[in-house]
DNA sequence: CGAACGTTTGAGATGACTCAAGCGTTGTGG
DNA sequence: CCACAACGCTTGAGTCATCTCAAACGTTCG
């Protein structure tokens, strides 16, 4: 399923993989480690956008560390409705968790043209076997996924639709912001109004809507896929929303 | 804040423990893995209903294994509403994840009268340091939990009220079955229509409704804390239930 | 130039919420 | 032993948020 487009170099993968691997909080990756990981990598890819690259119950012998572009992980119900579950960033480790589960319970896909690093399971056991510090720092980001999972939880279970769609921006500035992709929480987002749809539990007409009404409150504007939060602590108070579950240490809101 | 009430036996719960460790599926625990988690536990209590035992923030220093009764995570919004994110059955190993992150973005609280054994993190370092295979297998019960959570971001931002509540009622057939709390599709869920609300992210009021239509569509009956599903294929496929992402091996859609 | 795609708007339908009240059971204190 | 408070369940009526169906618009790309 993964179609080979074209390559980095070695040189300018390496940098990418190491500057998002520096900027990761939560864990602090050692020169080392990061040094472990680049080695780990057996391959560097380009995919196009809206590329399928791991189905559900596939069993995969490799885990995908994002370099550039947008991700997501989603599941379908029989209707072809779709529910996003995650959405990744540059510096993510897309499907670390493929590697103590073997098969996912979900699609994972490109949302815009991504650059990807693959990293066989074999070099992950190796990382397991001989170095226990590191494996901790791992788990701790598979497990960091999950802490995003439950906010997500939170906000489709909690929140009205407006202050959804608010939270999810907020959320992605400040993911955005720890890779260096966000700057006066103004960042570039490429996806479409109905992926935005599949990742707040609303349709696309009722999304459409919503961010003209965020316009209108001059919280933030959302065009051409350019984020622009203009009141970024209206916007969170709105929202309900609290960083501290995405574990950056420099807390915006502290 | 956890209240030392009263106490099993060393052996009554050394036996439930291994029992429910014994019963857990998708990783194969031997032995010498159980034997090992229960040398673990430094300590095991009684805890009684409607108790927050872990607050969102507060660092940690062990983990919580449920031995008995039923216990959940949650967060709760600014206006006093909650959202269930994670509801555990006898044998889960609720908090596990504070090992690798130390502090948590949500509170842990029980739900009904609980026994639970506590593991310190210091000895799941060791296990960590000495036992790379069993690292892998706790790692993976942490990832089982976020596939939960991702069944749970699709049933809320997929499915309409009824067939949330009735996804809900399959997975925890599945998950009571595994570790032999359900028997023909009916066991004890001793909890309110409320908390059942805070899972599905609806109100209490229209739970009611719903419960009230399962049993008139003769799908399953919940009344006295007690679910019996009548009919359990007709169930999973109104729900649009598949029980892959809880690892089971016996599959009961199979 | 036309097809495809994403965005935008309108109008009506509906699912879920809110407010309000009654019912049954349990536990407790007079 | 009874009265009553507390709690959870149930039902009704009206409101509101979101969905559905329908159509038009702008841009991009072939």
């Amino acid at each position: 399923m993964q179609q080979l487009v074209e390559h980095s170099s070695e040189h300018e993968w390496r940098a990418l993989a190491d500057r998002f691997l520096d900027n990761k909080r939560g864990v602090e990756l050692t020169a080392a480690d990061r040094a472990i990981i680049t080695d780990s990598v057996s391959s560097v890819k380009i995919l196009p956008a809206r590329t399928i690259i791991v189905r559900a119950g596939q069993p995969l012998n490799y885990s995908t560390l994002l370099l550039d572009g947008f991700m997501s992980r989603h599941i379908d119900d029989l209707n072809g409705a779709r529910q996003l579950v995650a959405f990744h960033v540059p510096g993510d480790f897309v499907d670390l968790h493929s590697f103590p589960m073997h098969a996912l319970d979900h699609d994972v896909a490109t949302l815009t043209k991504a650059e990807v690093a693959l990293v066989p399971h074999s070099a992950l056991d190796k990382i397991n076997e001989d170095r226990s510090d590191l494996t901790k720092k791992l788990w701790f980001s598979t497990l960091l996924d999950a802490a995003i999972h439950r906010a997500w939880l939170f906000r489709i279970g909690r929140l009205k639709a407006v202050a959804r769609v608010a939270h999810f921006l907020c959320e992605t500035d400040v993911r955005l912001e720890a890779v260096g992709l966000s700057e006066g929480h103004r960042y570039s987002l490429p996806i479409t109004q109905a992926d935005l749809a599949e990742i707040c539990g609303l349709t696309p007409i009722h999304i459409n809507r919503v961010v003209k009404q965020l316009r209108e409150q001059t919280l933030c504007t959302y065009r051409d896929g350019i984020v622009e939060i203009h009141n970024y602590e209206g916007l969170c108070k709105f929202a309900q929303f609290n960083p501290y579950y995405l574990y950056v240490t420099n807390n915006p809101t502290d």
